[in-house]
DNA sequence: CGGGAGATTGACTGATCTCAACCCGGGTGG
DNA sequence: CCACCCGGGTTGAGATCAGTCAATCTCCCG
């Protein structure tokens, strides 16, 4: 094998919990080893709703928010993507247009890996296929979770449930707060309601003692307390 | 290649909507050939949540209604099968436990191949991997939709929209009936609100000429009136 | 004919949205 | 240096969509 990998790339190669640990040497070749990932600042936008899409988006680094725009302009969050993830496998594989805008939340380094070398593997490495496989199927399931919450249970509900979602997904800083930061507005789009409803809930939460807030570090100090509000079976 | 193939498994088989049609007959022979597919009455449950599923249920004819069951019970309608659908992959390929509920609406012929030759062909067969990633990119398209209509749409824009839905799944019948037999409660849980909602916005619907409603047939008078209610976009 | 499931209707309630005012902190230009 | 502006964040009041409850009806079936 070469030996001249970025210290990026060799990263995201050799992790084990990539889909590219199934790639063989000769596999790996092809993917240009001159390639740094590339810089995004917060704020970009790594490509959106309608654009054609060919080829994976690795992130190396960041936080991206993948949301759809409903008819009235109001964003849907339907999923972060950090270190590890994936983006635009969808569009890539059905050759449709992309149905959500990826947008950096968090300064990210991100390695492009065009769609004929993806494809290639995929058809000829069946366990790079299974896992990509995986990956969706994992997605579609918690898909499934999300439109009956949204469908069956309230506001209140929804907000815990995605407080210990964003729990489970981001690291804890120092003093426990939530490594991620999220306007009101954007918790609201992850939950599907108003700003003002979320602002309401998570000052009742916070009097009730479950969170603890200040701006928009949030910290959980009664899990339990929210696992129960929120319902949740899991 | 053997010929006593029956001939619905032939039908599957050859099916070019099918993804059986990338096997080549040496995994087609994989397939045990003496297999009839098997005949589930109206109202059976094929399987359950939390239940291990292994295999692939190719649906031949027929249709079953997978759904989710939440909290206090109520059911979520995820998506239905029909002829040449195939349900129970995301279980099968990701190994966890189901996470819906497939329920038998109008008597079906379905044939069940083990997980142990699917997971065989997918890492073997390129093409037939590359088919299984597509459905699954497509559900889970499908899936992003309905969570963003779910979360920002009103009841009235969602009953047009999963009216219009059915329409474009479903055939007619001699009278322009829609050819899916669902209970108030079935709409009502397929759109994410109470029955009662449903009886009144359907009557509301039928009032304004929208569509015609006998018992439990719907036949649609004016799609484009029904799409502008839904404001959908495609 | 009695029973049960599903459909319908009306009345009431309340969770949530909308609108509008106001606050707060940071950045900027004069 | 300070006034202003702007993007969030908060709060309150009022409006309303949609859910719940309860009564009634209509079939269909045994």
């Amino acid at each position: 094998m070469r030996n001249n990998i970025t210290p990026f790339k060799k990263d995201f190669m050799i992790d084990s919990s990539s889909i590219f640990r199934h790639l063989t040497p000769e596999e790996m070749a092809q993917i240009p080893l001159e390639q740094e990932p590339e810089f995004y600042k917060r704020g970009t936008i790594i490509y959106s709703e309608g654009q054609r899409i060919n080829g994976f988006y690795c992130v190396q680094k960041g936080i991206i928010k993948i949301y759809k725009t409903g008819f009235d302009g109001k964003e849907q969050i339907i999923r972060f993507a950090k270190k590890g993830d994936i983006m635009g496998f969808r569009s890539t594989v059905s050759r449709e247009r992309a149905c959500t805008t990826a947008k950096v939340l968090e300064d990210a380094y991100i390695t492009f890996i065009h769609g004929d070398i993806v494809i290639d593997f995929i058809r000829h490495n069946g366990n790079f296929a299974l896992e990509l496989l995986q990956i969706a199927c994992k997605e579609l399931g918690e898909a499934n979770d999300y439109i009956t919450d949204i469908a069956q249970k309230t506001v209140r509900e929804r907000l815990a449930e995605v407080i210990i979602h964003l729990k489970k997904e981001f690291d804890l800083d120092n003093e426990k707060y939530l490594q991620i930061s999220l306007t009101r507005e954007e918790l609201a789009n992850m939950v599907g309601t108003a700003t003002e409803s979320v602002i309401r809930l998570l000052s009742e939460f916070k009097q009730d003692g479950f969170i603890e807030i200040h701006g928009r570090r949030i910290k959980v100090l009664d899990e339990k307390a929210l696992v129960k509000i929120a319902n949740m079976t899991d």
